[in-house]
DNA sequence: CCTAGGCAATAAGTATGACTTTACAAGGGC
DNA sequence: GCCCTTGTAAAGTCATACTTATTGCCTAGG
């Protein structure tokens, strides 16, 4: 990623303070990290100034480099996201499956009233190609057809902030198919349910956008999460 | 904030940027950097690192700074919603207040799940405090009380993602009530669904929780986007 | 004996200059 | 006209000297 000596050492660093070692409170000394990486001052510097961006870190004059308590990390930071997910994948993916749950339908909804024809017709165009790659039984190109349609009404949402969780959408989608929770034909009633936003979306029917889009992710959250195991309820 | 020369630079040179002056695809070069605002290279370095790590920008050799699209910006980062809330805040205030209205409801959900008795008894005691608050007509002290309720219910949703968005959240409680959207007295309908939402949390009862949130941010979602006049989602 | 205030040690912050790497672009060979 | 070589500009890295601020200790005063 980062070109060059910064990038594998903010990757490495960052991967050991998200994983828990380095638990917060930890301080991380600047010339230690020179000797243990065999950096300059300059190098490990920029390394802290990037963690510290992430809220990983803070540093304070006198103290060092201390890790900061993980509440304060900023969990939206794609490169955190992508950390805690090799650290703990079925953690983050339950977390990332809830925000997604609780965004789509809304995003769903925006982009019925805000999405141009041109946006419309491409989500058509998906929810067509997700028809046909289901009816041929092509499980590859028919979850990239469901990222490309996910992607697709965040984006014509208007939102921003909805647009850029095509990656967290995407990684959860992914992920449901590499562990054989899709079936080798996709349920035929998600497919329906994709050609029934997408053709909402085009009418401007905001309110059934929603509602279809929260039978989606509803019944993907249901399936998500019985995968994962347990909620880790509090009681049993 | 960022104690020295460092964060006065970021938050300029990162304020420009995000207002629209250096449009992407502008090059920024760093010797350029050093002789405007008077710092040496390590510093501007390390600002680059900094805005490359929002990814406000993205360093290329051979060519400079170049500003990135602002659709790759990281919209969740607190930082630049602090600085697009200072270049447009109506926009992007509708931007959060969209984002508040998808994650809160789910947030309550999750919370009557997975809340601790604590957590609980807390939110029945912030919610007491919205009732007597808004009783004495204290407008102030409401506000501090609705900001924390709302913080409670995303913290014990047991979300990392959502318990961060209480910032989001507040920043647009606290404006509503600086322009006189909230009236002198609260709406008693929003009093008792705090009270609603909390005894659900307490009880267990995620679904109606989450019913009661809903109509909660829908009705201030409506009040919001009156307040800021037509979604007019057309400009870029 | 306990508190206030100053002193010294420490680690981050800043500055500077030399050297390396890499990617773009122009010019020459096929 | 196309590809390959080569020069160069700008970021990347390194080493070192110096500055600043904070903390913890130690002494003086109550």
């Amino acid at each position: 990623m980062g070109g060059g000596l910064h990038g594998k050492v903010v990757e490495e660093l960052g991967r050991e303070i998200s994983a828990g070692l380095h638990p917060p409170g930890t301080v991380l000394r600047i010339d230690e990290m020179e000797r243990r990486f065999g950096i300059s001052r300059s190098v490990a510097r920029e390394v802290v100034r990037t963690l510290a961006s992430i809220q990983l870190v803070m540093s304070r004059k006198r103290v060092g480099v201390v890790v900061r308590p993980r509440a304060e990390w900023n969990a939206f930071d794609p490169v955190l996201i992508r950390w805690l997910l090799s650290v703990d994948r079925e953690a983050q993916l339950r977390t990332l499956a809830e925000l997604r749950t609780a965004v789509e339908p809304v995003a769903a909804s925006a982009a019925a009233r805000n999405a141009s024809d041109e946006q419309a017709a491409h989500l058509v165009g998906l929810a067509e190609r997700m028809v046909a790659t289901a009816r041929a039984g092509d499980l590859a190109q028919f979850v990239d057809a469901d990222c490309a349609f996910h992607r697709a009404v965040l984006g014509a949402s208007g939102n921003p902030m909805f647009a850029q969780l095509h990656e967290v959408v995407g990684e959860v989608l992914r992920w449901r198919t590499g562990h054989g929770l899709m079936p080798s034909h996709p349920r035929p009633v998600a497919v329906r349910l994709h050609c029934e936003i997408a053709e909402c979306v085009r009418s401007g029917d905001g309110a059934r956008a929603e509602e279809a889009m929260r039978e989606l992710v509803a019944e993907a959250l249901e399936g998500t999460i019985a995968l994962l195991g347990e909620p880790a309820a509090a009681e049993s």
